[in-house]
RNA sequence: GGCGGCGUAGCCAAGUGGCCAAGGCAGCGGUCUGCAAAACCGUUAUUCACCGGUUCAAAUCCGGUCGCCGCCUCCA
Protein backbone atom coordinates (compact mmCIF):
# COMPACT_ATOMS: atom_id res chain seq x y z
CA UNK A 1 0.00 0.00 0.00
CA UNK A 2 1.61 3.03 -0.86
CA UNK A 3 -0.07 6.72 0.04
CA UNK A 4 -0.24 9.03 -2.89
CA UNK A 5 -1.43 12.40 -2.67
CA UNK A 6 -2.37 15.64 -4.76
CA UNK A 7 0.48 18.02 -5.10
CA UNK A 8 -1.19 21.46 -6.05
CA UNK A 9 2.43 21.83 -8.43
CA UNK A 10 1.62 19.47 -10.83
CA UNK A 11 -1.73 19.28 -10.38
CA UNK A 12 -2.19 15.21 -10.11
CA UNK A 13 -2.16 12.57 -7.39
CA UNK A 14 1.41 11.76 -6.51
CA UNK A 15 3.44 8.93 -4.40
CA UNK A 16 4.63 9.99 -1.43
CA UNK A 17 8.34 9.57 -0.38
CA UNK A 18 9.37 12.05 2.40
CA UNK A 19 12.89 13.65 1.88
CA UNK A 20 14.63 11.67 5.16
CA UNK A 21 12.48 8.06 5.74
CA UNK A 22 10.08 8.36 8.02
CA UNK A 23 10.08 11.47 8.71
CA UNK A 24 7.98 14.50 7.71
CA UNK A 25 8.33 18.09 8.08
CA UNK A 26 4.93 19.75 7.60
CA UNK A 27 4.54 23.33 7.45
CA UNK A 28 0.63 24.44 7.54
CA UNK A 29 -0.09 28.22 7.06
CA UNK A 30 -1.79 29.32 10.00
CA UNK A 31 -4.27 32.23 11.30
CA UNK A 32 -3.96 35.84 11.01
CA UNK A 33 -4.65 36.93 15.05
CA UNK A 34 -7.30 39.48 14.26
CA UNK A 35 -10.53 38.02 14.56
CA UNK A 36 -12.88 35.05 15.59
CA UNK A 37 -12.14 31.89 13.61
CA UNK A 38 -15.00 30.68 11.51
CA UNK A 39 -16.38 27.99 9.87
CA UNK A 40 -13.17 28.07 6.86
CA UNK A 41 -10.47 27.62 9.68
CA UNK A 42 -12.02 24.87 11.19
CA UNK A 43 -12.17 22.85 8.18
CA UNK A 44 -8.69 23.70 7.29
CA UNK A 45 -7.24 22.69 11.07
CA UNK A 46 -9.37 19.34 10.62
CA UNK A 47 -8.30 18.61 7.34
CA UNK A 48 -4.84 19.00 8.39
CA UNK A 49 -5.34 17.34 11.85
CA UNK A 50 -6.61 14.44 10.35
CA UNK A 51 -3.63 14.39 7.55
CA UNK A 52 -1.18 14.34 10.36
CA UNK A 53 -2.94 12.26 12.70
CA UNK A 54 -2.92 9.50 9.22
CA UNK A 55 0.84 10.17 8.58
CA UNK A 56 1.48 9.28 12.82
CA UNK A 57 -0.66 6.53 12.62
CA UNK A 58 1.15 5.33 9.35
CA UNK A 59 4.44 5.17 11.45
CA UNK A 60 5.92 8.56 10.48
CA UNK A 61 7.85 11.00 12.63
CA UNK A 62 6.29 13.79 11.63
CA UNK A 63 6.81 17.68 12.79
CA UNK A 64 4.58 19.95 12.29
CA UNK A 65 5.18 23.95 12.41
CA UNK A 66 2.25 25.93 12.20
CA UNK A 67 2.57 30.00 12.22
CA UNK A 68 0.70 32.55 13.72
CA UNK A 69 0.57 36.24 12.38
CA UNK A 70 0.67 38.63 15.14
CA UNK A 71 1.65 41.64 12.96
CA UNK A 72 0.37 42.97 9.51
CA UNK A 73 -1.68 45.52 8.09
CA UNK A 74 -5.36 43.88 9.51
CA UNK A 75 -4.28 43.59 13.01
CA UNK A 76 -3.03 47.12 12.63
CA UNK A 77 -6.37 48.50 11.29
CA UNK A 78 -8.01 46.57 13.75
CA UNK A 79 -6.13 47.03 16.76
CA UNK A 80 -6.62 51.07 15.87
CA UNK A 81 -10.51 50.68 15.51
CA UNK A 82 -10.47 48.97 18.53
CA UNK A 83 -7.84 51.07 20.51
CA UNK A 84 -6.04 48.29 21.85
CA UNK A 85 -2.00 47.29 20.80
CA UNK A 86 -1.44 44.89 18.24
CA UNK A 87 0.26 42.69 20.80
CA UNK A 88 -2.83 43.15 22.67
CA UNK A 89 -4.99 42.28 20.07
CA UNK A 90 -3.07 39.50 18.58
CA UNK A 91 -2.88 37.42 21.99
CA UNK A 92 -6.70 38.00 22.23
CA UNK A 93 -7.29 36.42 19.25
CA UNK A 94 -4.50 33.91 19.50
CA UNK A 95 -5.99 32.74 22.96
CA UNK A 96 -9.88 32.70 21.31
CA UNK A 97 -8.14 30.63 18.31
CA UNK A 98 -6.83 27.68 20.97
CA UNK A 99 -9.67 27.77 22.64
CA UNK A 100 -11.46 26.77 19.35
CA UNK A 101 -8.92 24.26 18.00
CA UNK A 102 -9.01 22.41 21.82
CA UNK A 103 -12.94 22.20 21.20
CA UNK A 104 -12.48 21.22 18.18
CA UNK A 105 -10.03 18.36 19.15
CA UNK A 106 -7.33 19.61 17.09
CA UNK A 107 -3.76 18.90 18.02
CA UNK A 108 -1.69 21.45 18.96
CA UNK A 109 0.93 21.85 16.22
CA UNK A 110 4.63 20.94 17.58
CA UNK A 111 5.55 24.67 16.89
CA UNK A 112 3.70 27.98 16.52
CA UNK A 113 6.25 30.28 15.80
CA UNK A 114 4.87 33.81 15.88
CA UNK A 115 6.28 36.55 13.16
CA UNK A 116 7.48 38.85 15.76
CA UNK A 117 9.19 36.30 17.24
CA UNK A 118 11.51 35.92 13.92
CA UNK A 119 11.54 39.36 12.86
CA UNK A 120 16.35 39.02 12.37
CA UNK A 121 15.60 35.63 10.67
CA UNK A 122 13.47 37.33 8.36
CA UNK A 123 15.57 40.64 7.94
CA UNK A 124 18.76 38.08 7.49
CA UNK A 125 16.69 36.49 4.72
CA UNK A 126 16.04 39.61 2.98
CA UNK A 127 19.14 40.74 3.02
CA UNK A 128 20.47 37.22 1.25
CA UNK A 129 17.47 38.45 -1.16
CA UNK A 130 18.92 41.91 -1.76
CA UNK A 131 22.17 40.90 -2.34
CA UNK A 132 21.51 37.97 -4.61
CA UNK A 133 19.65 41.19 -7.27
CA UNK A 134 16.40 39.14 -6.46
CA UNK A 135 15.11 42.08 -4.12
CA UNK A 136 15.23 46.18 -3.98
CA UNK A 137 14.91 48.92 -1.81
CA UNK A 138 12.61 51.47 -2.18
CA UNK A 139 12.31 54.17 0.31
CA UNK A 140 12.15 51.98 3.19
CA UNK A 141 10.26 49.29 1.16
CA UNK A 142 11.99 45.98 0.04
CA UNK A 143 10.10 44.49 -3.19
CA UNK A 144 10.95 41.36 -4.47
CA UNK A 145 10.99 41.37 -8.15
CA UNK A 146 9.29 38.74 -9.79
CA UNK A 147 10.62 38.83 -13.10
CA UNK A 148 14.35 38.08 -11.24
CA UNK A 149 12.70 34.80 -10.54
CA UNK A 150 12.33 32.42 -13.49
CA UNK A 151 9.63 30.22 -11.97
CA UNK A 152 7.40 32.67 -10.78
CA UNK A 153 4.17 31.23 -11.12
CA UNK A 154 4.94 27.58 -11.32
CA UNK A 155 2.87 27.04 -8.26
CA UNK A 156 -0.54 28.51 -9.21
CA UNK A 157 0.27 27.52 -13.08
CA UNK A 158 0.11 30.89 -14.36
CA UNK A 159 2.63 33.28 -16.17
CA UNK A 160 3.50 36.74 -15.26
CA UNK A 161 2.08 38.01 -18.63
CA UNK A 162 -1.47 36.57 -17.59
CA UNK A 163 -1.20 37.73 -14.12
CA UNK A 164 -0.54 41.20 -15.62
CA UNK A 165 -3.28 41.03 -18.21
CA UNK A 166 -6.21 40.79 -15.42
CA UNK A 167 -4.25 42.67 -12.80
CA UNK A 168 -6.04 44.51 -10.48
CA UNK A 169 -3.33 45.72 -8.24
CA UNK A 170 -3.23 49.16 -7.52
CA UNK A 171 -0.58 51.04 -9.62
CA UNK A 172 2.29 51.43 -6.97
CA UNK A 173 5.24 53.65 -8.55
CA UNK A 174 7.83 52.40 -6.11
CA UNK A 175 7.58 49.25 -7.23
CA UNK A 176 9.71 48.16 -10.71
CA UNK A 177 6.81 45.40 -11.95
CA UNK A 178 3.21 45.73 -11.28
CA UNK A 179 3.33 42.49 -9.74
CA UNK A 180 6.31 42.70 -7.06
CA UNK A 181 5.66 42.27 -3.66
CA UNK A 182 6.64 43.50 -0.55
CA UNK A 183 9.27 41.55 1.82
CA UNK A 184 9.81 44.75 4.32
CA UNK A 185 7.12 47.39 4.78
CA UNK A 186 8.63 50.88 6.08
CA UNK A 187 6.26 51.44 8.82
CA UNK A 188 3.80 54.68 9.27
CA UNK A 189 4.26 56.86 12.70
CA UNK A 190 2.48 54.99 15.28
CA UNK A 191 2.72 51.63 13.80
CA UNK A 192 4.79 49.09 15.81
CA UNK A 193 7.46 49.25 14.21
CA UNK A 194 11.59 46.98 13.98
CA UNK A 195 14.85 48.62 13.34
CA UNK A 196 16.54 47.49 9.97
CA UNK A 197 18.84 47.88 7.16
CA UNK A 198 16.23 50.24 5.32
CA UNK A 199 14.98 51.97 8.39
CA UNK A 200 11.93 51.14 10.72
CA UNK A 201 9.33 49.08 9.32
CA UNK A 202 8.02 45.50 9.58
CA UNK A 203 7.65 42.26 7.53
CA UNK A 204 5.47 41.61 4.91
CA UNK A 205 3.13 38.90 4.77
CA UNK A 206 4.30 36.00 2.61
CA UNK A 207 8.31 36.62 4.12
CA UNK A 208 7.49 35.42 7.75
CA UNK A 209 6.32 31.98 6.42
CA UNK A 210 9.96 31.62 4.46
CA UNK A 211 11.79 32.88 7.59
CA UNK A 212 10.15 30.30 9.84
CA UNK A 213 9.81 27.18 7.76
CA UNK A 214 12.87 27.19 6.83
CA UNK A 215 14.48 27.95 10.26
CA UNK A 216 11.96 25.01 11.61
CA UNK A 217 12.02 22.62 8.89
CA UNK A 218 14.99 23.11 6.94
CA UNK A 219 15.64 24.71 3.62
CA UNK A 220 13.87 21.79 1.76
CA UNK A 221 10.97 20.65 3.77
CA UNK A 222 8.28 17.45 2.64
CA UNK A 223 4.52 18.96 3.14
CA UNK A 224 3.36 22.55 2.69
CA UNK A 225 -0.16 23.11 3.36
CA UNK A 226 -3.00 25.65 4.10
CA UNK A 227 -6.12 26.77 2.16
CA UNK A 228 -6.79 27.02 -1.66
CA UNK A 229 -6.71 30.91 -1.38
CA UNK A 230 -3.42 30.68 -0.47
CA UNK A 231 -2.07 29.59 -3.51
CA UNK A 232 -1.88 32.73 -5.15
CA UNK A 233 0.22 35.25 -3.94
CA UNK A 234 0.91 33.60 -0.96
CA UNK A 235 2.63 30.05 -1.30
CA UNK A 236 3.43 31.44 -4.86
CA UNK A 237 5.58 34.34 -3.22
CA UNK A 238 7.05 32.04 -0.35
CA UNK A 239 8.22 29.45 -2.99
CA UNK A 240 9.88 32.29 -5.02
CA UNK A 241 11.75 33.95 -1.84
CA UNK A 242 12.67 30.45 -0.46
CA UNK A 243 14.13 29.55 -3.90
CA UNK A 244 16.06 32.60 -4.97
CA UNK A 245 17.30 33.13 -1.21
CA UNK A 246 18.59 28.96 -1.04
CA UNK A 247 18.88 28.10 -4.26
CA UNK A 248 17.02 24.63 -3.32
CA UNK A 249 13.83 23.25 -3.65
CA UNK A 250 11.59 24.68 -1.10
CA UNK A 251 8.84 22.66 -0.67
CA UNK A 252 7.93 19.06 -2.05
CA UNK A 253 4.23 18.76 -2.01
CA UNK A 254 1.76 21.48 -1.96
CA UNK A 255 -1.26 20.24 0.02
CA UNK A 256 -4.66 22.42 -0.06
CA UNK A 257 -7.87 22.73 1.14
CA UNK A 258 -11.19 23.58 -0.73
CA UNK A 259 -13.30 26.29 0.58
CA UNK A 260 -16.73 25.98 2.54
CA UNK A 261 -19.53 28.31 1.45
CA UNK A 262 -22.85 28.63 3.08
CA UNK A 263 -26.23 27.88 1.80
CA UNK A 264 -24.37 28.16 -1.45
CA UNK A 265 -22.39 31.28 -0.98
CA UNK A 266 -19.09 32.18 -0.35
CA UNK A 267 -18.91 32.96 3.19
CA UNK A 268 -18.68 37.21 4.14
CA UNK A 269 -19.42 39.59 6.75
CA UNK A 270 -21.35 41.74 3.96
CA UNK A 271 -23.62 38.58 3.50
CA UNK A 272 -24.06 38.13 6.78
CA UNK A 273 -23.31 34.15 6.93
CA UNK A 274 -20.11 34.65 8.63
CA UNK A 275 -19.99 31.36 10.79
CA UNK A 276 -17.27 31.17 13.74
CA UNK A 277 -16.76 27.97 15.04
CA UNK A 278 -18.23 29.18 18.48
CA UNK A 279 -21.28 29.45 17.03
CA UNK A 280 -21.83 26.30 15.37
CA UNK A 281 -20.19 24.39 18.47
CA UNK A 282 -22.92 25.75 20.44
CA UNK A 283 -25.24 23.79 18.58
CA UNK A 284 -23.86 20.82 17.58
CA UNK A 285 -21.49 18.33 19.31
CA UNK A 286 -17.68 19.37 17.90
CA UNK A 287 -17.41 15.72 16.35
CA UNK A 288 -20.48 16.15 14.27
CA UNK A 289 -19.27 19.14 12.66
CA UNK A 290 -16.07 17.28 12.63
CA UNK A 291 -17.74 14.29 10.28
CA UNK A 292 -19.25 16.92 8.40
CA UNK A 293 -16.13 18.31 7.73
CA UNK A 294 -14.74 15.00 6.78
CA UNK A 295 -17.80 13.73 5.15
CA UNK A 296 -16.49 15.23 1.61
CA UNK A 297 -13.37 15.03 -0.10
CA UNK A 298 -10.57 18.12 1.53
CA UNK A 299 -9.79 19.49 -2.22
CA UNK A 300 -13.33 19.79 -3.29
CA UNK A 301 -15.55 22.73 -2.25
CA UNK A 302 -17.93 21.90 0.31
CA UNK A 303 -21.47 23.76 0.87
CA UNK A 304 -22.90 24.40 4.94
CA UNK A 305 -26.03 24.20 5.62
CA UNK A 306 -28.42 23.81 9.13
CA UNK A 307 -29.52 20.45 7.36
CA UNK A 308 -26.69 18.79 6.65
CA UNK A 309 -24.82 19.60 9.71
CA UNK A 310 -28.22 18.09 11.75
CA UNK A 311 -28.00 14.92 9.63
CA UNK A 312 -24.29 14.63 10.60
CA UNK A 313 -25.08 15.24 14.43
CA UNK A 314 -27.64 12.00 13.65
CA UNK A 315 -25.57 10.12 11.91
CA UNK A 316 -22.95 10.54 15.03
CA UNK A 317 -25.59 9.72 17.51
CA UNK A 318 -26.27 6.61 15.67
CA UNK A 319 -23.06 5.32 15.60
CA UNK A 320 -22.39 5.89 19.69
CA UNK A 321 -26.09 4.27 19.98
CA UNK A 322 -24.61 1.60 18.78
CA UNK A 323 -20.92 1.89 20.15
CA UNK A 324 -22.60 1.64 23.28
CA UNK A 325 -24.80 -1.18 23.07
CA UNK A 326 -21.55 -2.77 20.88
CA UNK A 327 -20.03 -2.42 24.48
CA UNK A 328 -22.28 -3.75 26.84
CA UNK A 329 -22.26 -6.62 25.05
CA UNK A 330 -19.18 -7.24 24.77
CA UNK A 331 -17.90 -5.81 28.50
CA UNK A 332 -17.09 -9.55 29.49
CA UNK A 333 -15.15 -10.64 26.81
CA UNK A 334 -11.73 -9.04 25.23
CA UNK A 335 -11.69 -8.29 21.87
CA UNK A 336 -9.78 -11.62 20.17
CA UNK A 337 -8.61 -11.54 16.85
CA UNK A 338 -10.16 -12.74 14.00
CA UNK A 339 -8.50 -16.13 14.28
CA UNK A 340 -10.83 -18.83 15.38
CA UNK A 341 -13.99 -16.81 15.23
CA UNK A 342 -16.96 -18.95 13.51
CA UNK A 343 -20.12 -17.69 13.02
CA UNK A 344 -23.25 -18.61 11.59
CA UNK A 345 -22.96 -18.37 8.03
CA UNK A 346 -26.29 -15.48 7.87
CA UNK A 347 -23.63 -12.77 9.09
CA UNK A 348 -20.88 -13.75 7.21
CA UNK A 349 -21.23 -10.53 5.20
CA UNK A 350 -21.55 -8.40 8.89
CA UNK A 351 -18.15 -9.89 9.73
CA UNK A 352 -16.78 -9.17 6.19
CA UNK A 353 -17.28 -5.83 6.77
CA UNK A 354 -16.27 -5.47 10.43
CA UNK A 355 -13.02 -7.51 9.66
CA UNK A 356 -11.95 -5.69 6.48
CA UNK A 357 -12.59 -2.19 8.20
CA UNK A 358 -8.94 -1.27 8.70
CA UNK A 359 -7.74 -2.78 5.37
CA UNK A 360 -10.54 -0.71 3.57
CA UNK A 361 -10.03 2.65 5.38
CA UNK A 362 -5.99 2.62 5.32
CA UNK A 363 -6.56 2.03 1.26
CA UNK A 364 -9.28 5.36 1.42
CA UNK A 365 -6.77 7.06 3.23
CA UNK A 366 -3.67 6.63 1.75
CA UNK A 367 -5.75 7.28 -1.79
CA UNK A 368 -4.82 11.36 -1.30
CA UNK A 369 -6.88 11.28 2.23
CA UNK A 370 -10.54 10.28 1.07
CA UNK A 371 -12.13 10.46 4.30
CA UNK A 372 -15.59 10.29 2.52
CA UNK A 373 -14.91 7.20 1.36
CA UNK A 374 -13.33 6.30 4.43
CA UNK A 375 -15.89 7.24 5.96
CA UNK A 376 -18.62 4.65 4.08
CA UNK A 377 -16.80 1.60 5.70
CA UNK A 378 -16.87 2.74 9.10
CA UNK A 379 -20.89 3.00 8.55
CA UNK A 380 -20.52 -0.71 7.31
CA UNK A 381 -18.45 -1.74 10.10
CA UNK A 382 -21.44 -0.36 11.92
CA UNK A 383 -24.23 -1.74 10.62
CA UNK A 384 -22.06 -4.95 10.91
CA UNK A 385 -21.87 -5.01 14.41
CA UNK A 386 -25.78 -3.94 14.53
CA UNK A 387 -26.44 -6.97 12.75
CA UNK A 388 -24.01 -9.49 14.93
CA UNK A 389 -26.46 -7.94 17.89
CA UNK A 390 -29.21 -8.88 16.80
CA UNK A 391 -27.71 -12.57 17.06
CA UNK A 392 -26.45 -11.41 20.55
CA UNK A 393 -29.58 -10.46 21.80
CA UNK A 394 -31.65 -13.66 20.89
CA UNK A 395 -28.88 -15.76 23.20
CA UNK A 396 -25.18 -15.52 24.60
CA UNK A 397 -23.30 -16.12 21.47
CA UNK A 398 -19.83 -16.12 22.18
CA UNK A 399 -18.22 -15.56 18.97
CA UNK A 400 -20.89 -13.04 17.78
CA UNK A 401 -19.45 -11.18 21.46
CA UNK A 402 -15.95 -11.82 19.97
CA UNK A 403 -16.59 -10.39 16.78
CA UNK A 404 -18.35 -7.47 18.38
CA UNK A 405 -15.36 -6.79 20.56
CA UNK A 406 -12.79 -6.79 17.57
CA UNK A 407 -15.26 -4.67 15.67
CA UNK A 408 -15.87 -2.11 18.32
CA UNK A 409 -11.72 -1.77 18.76
CA UNK A 410 -11.41 -1.38 15.13
CA UNK A 411 -13.88 1.72 14.35
CA UNK A 412 -12.22 3.24 17.77
CA UNK A 413 -8.73 2.70 15.82
CA UNK A 414 -9.75 4.53 12.55
CA UNK A 415 -11.23 6.73 15.03
CA UNK A 416 -8.61 8.26 16.03
CA UNK A 417 -7.55 9.06 12.92
CA UNK A 418 -10.45 11.11 12.43
CA UNK A 419 -10.83 12.64 15.84
CA UNK A 420 -13.74 10.75 16.13
CA UNK A 421 -15.57 8.31 18.47
CA UNK A 422 -12.91 9.86 21.22
CA UNK A 423 -15.76 10.06 23.94
CA UNK A 424 -17.09 6.68 26.19
CA UNK A 425 -20.37 6.04 24.48
CA UNK A 426 -22.61 6.15 27.53
CA UNK A 427 -21.14 9.83 28.47
CA UNK A 428 -21.53 10.86 25.10
CA UNK A 429 -25.20 9.62 24.72
CA UNK A 430 -25.99 11.03 28.21
CA UNK A 431 -24.63 14.35 27.35
CA UNK A 432 -26.72 14.74 24.76
CA UNK A 433 -29.65 13.82 26.33
CA UNK A 434 -29.29 16.40 28.86
CA UNK A 435 -28.36 18.89 25.62
CA UNK A 436 -31.44 17.78 24.20
CA UNK A 437 -33.71 17.50 27.74
CA UNK A 438 -32.83 21.51 28.75
CA UNK A 439 -34.48 22.38 24.86
CA UNK A 440 -37.52 20.11 26.29
CA UNK A 441 -40.74 21.53 28.58
CA UNK A 442 -40.92 18.51 30.46
CA UNK A 443 -38.76 17.66 33.37
CA UNK A 444 -36.74 14.35 33.30
CA UNK A 445 -39.18 13.29 35.82
CA UNK A 446 -42.16 14.45 34.67
CA UNK A 447 -41.25 11.74 31.99
CA UNK A 448 -40.70 9.26 34.43
CA UNK A 449 -43.45 9.86 36.32
CA UNK A 450 -45.66 9.64 32.46
CA UNK A 451 -43.76 6.55 31.62
CA UNK A 452 -44.83 4.85 35.08
CA UNK A 453 -48.49 6.00 34.06
CA UNK A 454 -48.42 3.90 30.95
CA UNK A 455 -46.26 0.99 32.60
CA UNK A 456 -49.93 0.46 35.09
CA UNK A 457 -52.22 0.76 32.40
CA UNK A 458 -49.93 -1.77 30.19
CA UNK A 459 -50.09 -4.19 33.14
CA UNK A 460 -53.62 -4.29 32.83
CA UNK A 461 -53.27 -4.15 28.65
CA UNK A 462 -55.65 -1.00 28.95
CA UNK A 463 -53.85 -0.60 25.48
CA UNK A 464 -56.09 2.52 25.19
CA UNK A 465 -54.39 4.78 28.26
CA UNK A 466 -51.32 3.28 27.10
CA UNK A 467 -51.09 4.45 23.63
CA UNK A 468 -52.64 7.90 25.06
CA UNK A 469 -49.87 8.41 26.76
CA UNK A 470 -47.34 7.78 24.20
CA UNK A 471 -48.88 9.69 21.56
CA UNK A 472 -48.47 12.71 24.68
CA UNK A 473 -45.28 11.88 25.25
CA UNK A 474 -44.69 12.02 21.47
CA UNK A 475 -46.11 15.03 20.96
CA UNK A 476 -43.56 16.48 23.38
CA UNK A 477 -40.96 14.75 21.19
CA UNK A 478 -40.10 12.01 23.44
CA UNK A 479 -39.78 8.69 21.78
CA UNK A 480 -40.35 5.98 23.78
CA UNK A 481 -38.76 2.56 23.66
CA UNK A 482 -40.47 -0.51 24.96
CA UNK A 483 -37.93 -3.86 25.85
CA UNK A 484 -38.08 -7.15 27.99
CA UNK A 485 -36.08 -4.78 30.48
CA UNK A 486 -38.44 -2.36 30.48
CA UNK A 487 -39.44 1.49 28.64
CA UNK A 488 -36.29 3.46 27.72
CA UNK A 489 -37.19 6.90 26.31
CA UNK A 490 -35.18 9.17 23.37
CA UNK A 491 -35.41 12.80 22.45
CA UNK A 492 -36.51 13.48 19.04
CA UNK A 493 -34.13 15.62 17.20
C1' G B 1 -10.77 39.36 -19.87
C1' G B 2 -7.17 35.32 -17.84
C1' C B 3 -6.57 30.75 -14.78
C1' G B 4 -8.77 26.62 -12.27
C1' G B 5 -12.68 23.54 -10.53
C1' C B 6 -17.48 21.38 -10.49
C1' G B 7 -22.37 19.23 -12.58
C1' U B 8 -23.56 11.22 -10.04
C1' A B 9 -30.82 9.11 -7.15
C1' G B 10 -35.61 13.68 -3.45
C1' C B 11 -31.01 15.59 -0.60
C1' C B 12 -25.56 14.84 0.83
C1' A B 13 -21.63 12.04 -1.33
C1' A B 14 -17.53 8.13 -3.11
C1' G B 15 -16.07 6.28 -7.56
C1' U B 16 -11.77 9.04 -13.12
C1' G B 17 -11.44 2.95 -18.58
C1' G B 18 -14.08 -3.12 -17.59
C1' C B 19 -17.13 -7.14 -11.35
C1' C B 20 -24.72 -5.66 -9.86
C1' A B 21 -22.43 2.91 -10.00
C1' A B 22 -19.75 2.74 -2.24
C1' G B 23 -21.84 5.01 2.01
C1' G B 24 -25.23 8.52 4.70
C1' C B 25 -30.12 11.12 5.15
C1' A B 26 -35.18 10.87 3.60
C1' G B 27 -39.15 7.43 1.38
C1' C B 28 -41.58 2.68 0.60
C1' G B 29 -42.39 -2.85 1.75
C1' G B 30 -41.11 -6.61 5.41
C1' U B 31 -39.07 -8.92 10.27
C1' C B 32 -39.58 -7.67 15.48
C1' U B 33 -43.62 -5.28 18.77
C1' G B 34 -50.21 -5.37 22.19
C1' C B 35 -49.19 -0.71 19.24
C1' A B 36 -44.65 1.73 18.55
C1' A B 37 -39.33 3.03 18.57
C1' A B 38 -34.49 1.26 17.51
C1' A B 39 -32.10 -2.32 14.66
C1' C B 40 -31.97 -5.62 10.62
C1' C B 41 -33.58 -7.43 5.57
C1' G B 42 -35.44 -5.85 0.85
C1' U B 43 -36.44 -1.68 -2.30
C1' U B 44 -35.51 3.50 -4.49
C1' A B 45 -29.90 6.10 -10.60
C1' U B 46 -30.61 0.36 -17.21
C1' U B 47 -27.72 5.48 -15.57
C1' C B 48 -23.59 9.59 -14.06
C1' A B 49 -25.78 18.09 -17.08
C1' C B 50 -26.31 17.91 -22.68
C1' C B 51 -24.30 16.73 -27.75
C1' G B 52 -20.63 14.40 -30.61
C1' G B 53 -15.92 11.48 -30.84
C1' U B 54 -11.95 7.68 -29.36
C1' U B 55 -12.23 2.41 -27.62
C1' C B 56 -13.93 -4.47 -27.79
C1' A B 57 -15.37 -1.49 -23.35
C1' A B 58 -16.43 5.50 -20.64
C1' A B 59 -19.75 8.40 -15.26
C1' U B 60 -14.40 7.87 -15.94
C1' C B 61 -10.39 9.85 -21.99
C1' C B 62 -10.94 13.87 -26.17
C1' G B 63 -13.85 18.08 -28.52
C1' G B 64 -18.04 21.25 -28.16
C1' U B 65 -22.66 23.30 -25.60
C1' C B 66 -25.31 24.77 -21.25
C1' G B 67 -25.34 25.66 -15.93
C1' C B 68 -22.88 26.62 -11.14
C1' C B 69 -18.58 28.11 -8.35
C1' G B 70 -13.68 29.74 -6.89
C1' C B 71 -9.13 32.51 -7.78
C1' C B 72 -6.68 36.67 -10.34
C1' U B 73 -7.18 42.17 -4.19
C1' C B 74 -6.92 40.68 2.38
C1' C B 75 -8.84 35.73 3.01
C1' A B 76 -8.61 28.77 5.48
Amino acid sequence: MALRLYNSFSGQKEGFKPLVDNQIGIYVCGITAYDDCHLGHARAAVVFDVIIRYLRHRGFKVTHVQNITDIDDKIINRAREKGVSCKELSEHYTGKFHRDMEALGVARPDMEPKATGHIQDIIRLIETLVSKGYAYAAEGNVFFSVEKFPGYGRLSHRSLEEMQAGARVEIDSRKRNPMDFALWKASKPGEPSWESPWGPGRPGWHIECSAMSIRYLGETFDIHGGGQDLIFPHHENEVAQSVAATGKPFVRYFVHNGFVTINGEKMSKSLGNFLTIKEILSGYHPEALRLFLLSKHYRSPLDYSEDLIREKQVSLDRIYTTLSEAMEISATSAPQPDAGISLPPEVEDAYTRIRDLKKLFYEAMDDDFNTAQAMGHVFDAVKGINTLLQISKKGPDQACRAAIGFAVSAIREVGQVLGLFSTDPKSYLEGRRAEKLSKLSLTADQIRDLIHQREEARAKKDWAVADALRKKLAGANIILKDSPQGTTWEIKE
